[in-house]
DNA sequence: CAATCTAATTTACTCGGGTGCATAAACTCG
DNA sequence: CGAGTTTATGCACCCGAGTAAATTAGATTG
């Protein structure tokens, strides 16, 4: 006699819902492979019991274990996002676009700040690799180029906002070079020629980009180059600060400032504005980022538009694609000048 | 005939890891559930398998498969975390506590932005309860006291940076009515009058908070309230700009400005900037979160300082903790008045 | 030294869903 | 009308780890 071992209905512990797709084959008189079948469409399926499995999916109000999906598929629908810098303008608008790309993808983003594994970039992509992501967004960074392709091996890697020279066509950025050369140019072209450059972190390709782009702005408008106008920051508002005290207690003459970042350029401001040193009319500043606050500075601030929200966009897209195999051609995000009201044309 | 169709041996695709439980088992010749015991601590083991054990995780480069874990255990070592605004420097500031307060851990945060769903903040929840979540850290938002009661039943939820009446002892932040109570108290004591405040988003319990103290300030004083000074904002830069514009075309006097937040502060200080009014000789202006730019306007904001990152730190702890059925006791969050040099004390 | 008791290990099954293969049912077509 | 196809469905086993219960080895005791 088969005596039903009735399985205990459920713990004390916790009200799991519960309702796994044998609930639903039941429900519906079908099996639960014709179950998983009808969800995944990964067969015909009669549409009478298509319809009833549909309909006890939400009687029951079924959701699939994403655990058991990832066990038996492999694919686990997240992706892991690796940031640097969460609080930072410009990373976190970037941060802003991926998660903007990633809506109605069905993939979750789990994200991993770089001090959150206090030793380095590789670490956190193990620990990323270990929750079997599907594929994983770097944004910024400073991981190298082979180290990117050996994990490359292993899953759909993109790096955001950062070009790695022998990983391209993996990464979306801006051309910060241009970035440095045209706000430089601009300046030129309203006459300038005293120009000051506020470097951003030493050794910080970005920053080495911008000063690399400002030099041959410089050279092409046949200045020569004057080390004593460069000053060593790292992109915080303070370095800006110093940077201008640095200048004028010098003696060394300026008539406009290039900014590495907005931030820079804010506390450019400042230093000029204690020593009732107008702007623009005694001395212009141009900011690179365009972060929010760049409008609301007194004067207003002309800066070098970076798209860093498309930016995100634009990578989430590219490791989606990647991971489906799809072709998803993108170009190199243009950087823009913004014009406002920190810099002033010469007229003489 | 059966001839041998030999499945291929792995796809060409990934060179998955593969090493499972079972290969360190075989390695270390116990059975796999006795490297489970070791590697979990739940019951002891003789001393020698037990190093055994460790040296096949070591050779083999053993990482335990988070699906499989999750299904037999039902934990997932994964927080959710809800956000609504990636991209605003308060916000992004209690983020980046969060994720601080995650280090070390084990746990990763699964980030979900409100923009994701793009319907209401239950469906990010839906989702995040799908991914088995073991808690939930609600940044901001609007979900009512009920809701999250219901929610309550069904996993840990801690909410910061807002008081949701019917849900304390779960909600980490600080006193929004001391905030604008405080603001407001040292324009008095700077023998401010005429106070004009700018109004966060309509219906924002920080906002109407920050007003509530506000107002209470002004009656201690034994100032009576006039709805001519506060104009209606959304925390925008914009808003700042456009009260400023507002409060001057109608000649309406103010000596000194509350602003909701630092962003309205610099927009309402451009707005004075473009009509040459001087700050603070003409007029004061107070702003709220402290953000790093405040330091850098010109002149420098004097704001109330939020602990935002301490606030993140703080919950993630709270849910880590609830997560553990430990206590863990915190108290409200002090505002703290960070005086610079936009406010001036009138000596008449 | 045999009988117990205890501590260490293994066996066997579970979690929930995907999927190859076998089978049953429904068509085709000669 | 029967043989050969094509569909549709279900069975059974797999993924990789956790764990209760059974088993074995080892220690203790009368």
């Amino acid at each position: 006699m088969a005596d039903r071992k009735t399985k205990q209905p459920q713990s004390a512990e916790t009200v799991r819902d519960g309702v796994t797709i044998e609930d639903i084959a039941k429900r519906a008189n079908v099996s639960k492979s014709t179950v998983s079948r009808v969800l995944n469409g990964s067969a015909v399926v009669n549409h009478q019991k298509q319809a009833a499995v549909h309909q006890a999916v939400i009687d029951l109000n079924y959701t699939p274990n994403m655990f058991a999906q990832g066990l038996a598929s492999g694919k686990s629908m997240t992706l892991g996002i690796l940031t640097q810098n969460i609080g930072s303008p410009f990373y976190d608008s970037v941060a802003q676009g991926v998660i903007e790309g990633l809506a109605g993808s069905g993939y979750s983003p789990t994200v991993i700040d770089r001090r959150w594994e206090q030793t380095r970039d590789a670490a956190s992509i193990e620990t990323l690799i270990s929750r079997k992501v599907d594929g994983i967004l770097i944004v910024g960074g400073d991981m190298s180029a082979s180290e990117l392709q050996s994990y490359k091996k292993q899953l759909p890697i993109i790096v955001a906002a950062r070009e790695v020279k022998g990983f391209e066509g993996q990464c979306v950025s801006v051309n910060n070079k241009k970035i440095g050369y045209l706000a430089t140019k601009h300046l030129l072209e309203q006459r300038h020629t005293r120009i000051a450059f506020i470097h951003g972190i030493e050794g910080h390709p970005d920053a080495q980009n911008r000063f690399a782009g400002h030099l041959e702005a410089l050279e092409e408008a046949g200045i020569s180059r004057s080390d004593e106008l460069v000053y060593q920051g790292d992109f915080s508002g303070h370095a800006g600060l110093m940077a201008v005290n640095y200048l004028l207690d010098h003696g060394i003459r300026f008539s406009a400032i290039v900014a590495a970042n907005d931030m820079v350029a804010f506390g450019a401001r400042l230093a000029l504005y204690r020593r009732s040193i107008g702007v623009p009319d005694d001395v212009s500043i141009i900011g690179c980022d365009d972060q929010a606050e760049a409008a609301f500075m007194t004067p207003p601030l002309t800066t070098m538009r970076q798209p860093s929200y498309e930016m995100g966009v634009v990578a989430s897209r590219a490791l989606l694609s990647l991971i489906s195999n799809e072709d998803y051609g993108w170009s190199e995000l243009a950087p823009e000048l913004q014009i406002r009201e920190s810099v002033k044309r010469f007229t003489s």
